[in-house]
DNA sequence: AGCACGCCGACT
DNA sequence: GTCGGCGTGCTC
């Protein structure tokens, strides 16, 4: 009955940023020509009795909607499309992968003054880089660069010689890629001109082999696996590759896990390169994320650095996607549209018809697969640069031994020998604040959280309890709540704990502890990795961030006070981050003149995983621990997706989770195992109890027929109006 | 997700 | 008599 054509009328299609999974149709704007919309501008329209920034998807002679609910958008905001037509087909299919409303995921691609409807207007105003000499520069200084950049495709171009006129047209040009040192002047030539040529950089044979493989592909949709371990010089191989992307005219976009690893590698292409570069991340304000998002997508820059969000930003020139540390988890999103940037990004550069290259020293079991089967090629820098050596690794087994505050006394002694050397000493715990539990020695009574099945956590210095998982906290008690007369102990190790043992243990030494607790204020990250580089500090002790990307050349000594906890995960992606962990941790140390030593303190020195890890190395304890997942039909054998709900009384999950099981069964799955319902293993979260439905299958198109299915019948369901419920495709934390 | 409407308890 | 609690329903 609804659908009904109307002569003579166009209507938009335009996708809302709200929850439902479905375009919302309007009349044309007054006064606008409708026949000159094109799909991937903003509309201004009205939704219920607010308004909302869409975007147009399409313009049809037809709406399944009543005449008489149609209502004329407000205005059409933008005069060209801000997306390409490759791009809105990419986040429609990342909608249907991910099972998430199209309006949202279309959003995803946009930075928030966009969303917000603000002008797409680029200023040129607020740019400033670095100088080669790592100095602040201005723009005037900054839009010299096209200049150098088109020096650089002349020598390409014209081989050696530049004649008399070209160098006075490009003197500062030329001036800036000598200062840079991208080009050599050897001498005169007659007339008054110049024998110029690039320089070539230094780059090893397996660096060379890196770079030659990826330049190949060029103009060619190919993934490759870029397998370096730490200081093997996988930056110096992105860079080489990116210059002649870069000479080509085209763009590049390098995505990163981290934003405190963003400024480190923006200084080191800033000093590289003469073209324009942006970055954006999370700390940066909206206009400056939306000048990035703009200068890239007009075609002004030709580098973009950024974390996952900035995957979607528009390549009118694309050339090639970098995506570095490819193995850590924050390249997948964890709330709303939980999207994996490494497999979008693949995605992405197959419809660009351009190559993707994936860096890591611990790759993903996902891509060692992939690489298996010949979907992605790899390229190996099996040695560090420069005549490092590799790290030697010891497991200390700490059964029965003496420990002061989770430091055994063996591994004290190493401290000692390396601070004696004038060394530094790293030492990893993934556990912050003072101590993970408060305990009454007394009646029994331990410091639970009221909202969470979880405890709280004592953090000393600002004396306080504090619930890690919804940040609910209370006064440290000084006396027993329950008994009053007990005595409280503080049980278990945490950063802050460990950090006044090694004061008193070490008093004339200086010790660091870099955690979220001590690094929350902006800045001081730097100023201590500042510190640590200046020979300032002896010990540094930290949580996960001292995992990530930073490099502590006066390190010899790594320990890992507990890897224990991680050889028994519930979640079977446990043993692949321990893994990871213990091979980034290691590679925080040494130099070419001392090899660094690691320390792993266990309870379990027999473990398969460490044999394997520690004799053989990571590829082969990727290679056991593909065979486990092949041999348990779980990921990237697998495929599974994973229901979330959560509501304020336990039934209504319980029910929706019942429920959504029938819709189930009459859809007849086919191959596709249900697991669940369970209660998730948090069952309960800041007040909120949590269930969950895990579907996986062999199969990933029987898998995704299902959801194709299942998804509308959620939607429908009476049940889901009670509960918070989300689908996580590829899940990669089953928390 | 917002934002309405709508029907039952404690306040000026 | 109203203010406001959050259950249910809709958004072209």
């Amino acid at each position: 009955m609804p659908n009904c054509d109307i002569p003579g009328n166009l209507i938009l299609k335009v996708a809302v940023p709200v929850p439902l999974d479905r375009l919302f149709d309007y009349l044309p704007p007054l006064g606008v020509n409708v026949t000159e919309l094109q799909a991937g501008v903003r509309v201004l329209v009205p939704f219920g009795k607010r308004q909302q920034v869409g975007i147009l998807l399409a313009v049809a002679d037809n709406s399944s909607v009543r005449m008489d609910k149609l209502k004329p958008a407000i205005a059409v905001l933008d005069t060209q499309p801000l997306l390409a037509d490759t791009d809105i087909q990419l986040l429609r299919w990342a909608s249907r992968y991910y099972h998430h409303p199209i309006g949202e995921v279309l959003a995803a691609a946009f930075p928030v003054a966009l969303r917000q409807g603000r002008p797409a207007l680029l200023q040129r105003q607020p740019c400033f880089g670095l100088s080669p000499q790592g100095r602040l520069v201005a723009p005037e200084q900054l839009r010299r660069a096209p200049k150098q950049q088109a020096l650089l495709a002349l020598l390409q171009a014209t081989g050696s010689a530049m004649t008399a006129a070209a160098l006075s047209a490009y003197k500062p040009a030329l001036k800036a890629l000598l200062d840079k040192g991208l080009v050599t002047a050897h001498e005169s030539v007659p007339g008054g001109g110049l024998a110029v040529t690039k320089s070539v950089l230094p780059a090893n044979p397996d660096q060379q082999a890196a770079i030659d493989a990826v330049i190949a592909n060029l103009g060619r949709f190919a993934v490759s696996l870029l397998e370096g371990v730490t200081g093997s010089g996988k930056t110096e191989v992105y860079m080489q590759i990116i210059a002649e992307v870069l000479a080509q005219g085209k763009q590049v976009l390098v995505l990163l896990p981290e934003i405190s690893l963003t400024p480190q590698l923006e200084q080191r292409f800033l000093k590289r390169f003469a073209v324009n570069l942006v970055s954006t991340h999370s700390k940066l304000t909206d206009n400056q994320r939306l000048q990035a998002w703009l200068s890239m997508q007009q075609g002004h820059a030709a580098i973009m650095l950024g974390t996952r969000s900035a995957l979607f930003t528009p390549l009118p020139r694309p050339g090639l996607i970098i995506l570095d540390e490819e193995h850590d988890s924050s390249f997948k999103q964890q709330e709303g549209f939980r999207f994996s940037a490494r497999d979008v990004a693949i995605a992405r550069a197959k419809g660009l018809g351009i190559p993707v290259l994936l860096g890591s020293a611990t790759p993903s079991l996902e891509s060692m697969a992939n690489v298996a089967q010949h979907r992605y090629q790899l390229l190996h820098l099996p040695n560090r640069a420069g005549n490092a050596t590799a790290p030697s690794f010891q497991l200390l087994d700490i059964r029965n031994k003496r420990m002061q505050a989770g430091l055994s006394e063996p591994l004290l002694a190493e401290i000692h020998e390396t601070l004696a050397k004038k060394q530094q000493a790293l030492i990893f715990l993934n556990r912050r604040g003072y101590a993970p539990v408060q305990i009454c020695h007394g009646c029994g009574w331990v410091s639970r959280c009221r909202r969470c099945d979880a405890n709280l956590v004592i953090h000393a210095a600002d004396r306080l309890l504090r619930c890690h998982h919804c940040g609910s906290e209370q006064p440290l008690p000084k006396q027993c709540p329950a008994c009053k007369t007990g005595e409280l102990q503080a049980l278990g190790l945490g950063t802050e704990r460990i950090e006044r043992t090694l004061a008193s243990l070490f008093p004339d030494k200086v010790v660091i502890r870099l955690d979220r607790d001590t690094t929350q204020r902006k800045g001081s990250l730097e100023q201590y990795l500042e510190q640590i580089h200046d020979g300032g500090v002896d010990i540094i002790l930290g949580t996960q961030m001292l995992a990530k990307g930073h490099h502590f050349p006066g390190v010899t000594l790594v320990a890992i006070l507990d890897i224990d906890s991680g050889l028994f995960s519930i979640d079977y992606h446990g043993s692949e981050r321990l893994a990871q962990l213990i091979v980034q941790v290691a590679g925080r140390a040494g130099r070419a003149d001392q090899p660094g030593k690691v320390v792993l303190q266990t309870r379990h020195p027999q473990h398969p995983l460490l044999e394997t890890l520690l004799s053989k190395g990571y590829r082969a304890f990727a290679q056991s621990a593909l065979q486990e997942r092949r041999q348990a039909g779980l990921p990237p054998f697998g495929h599974q997706a994973l229901l979330r709900v959560q509501a304020g009384k336990a039934e209504e999950p319980q029910q929706f989770l019942q429920a959504v099981c029938q819709k189930i069964s009459e859809l007849n799955p086919g191959k596709v195992q249900v697991l669940g319902p369970v209660t998730a293993p948090m069952a309960r979260r800041a007040g909120l109890f949590r269930y969950q439905l895990l579907l996986q299958s062999p199969q990933r198109k029987e898998l995704h027929h299902l959801l194709d299915n299942l998804l509308p019948a959620i939607y429908a369901l009476k049940e889901a109006k009670k509960v918070r419920w989300s689908l996580d495709v590829d899940p990669v934390d089953l928390y």
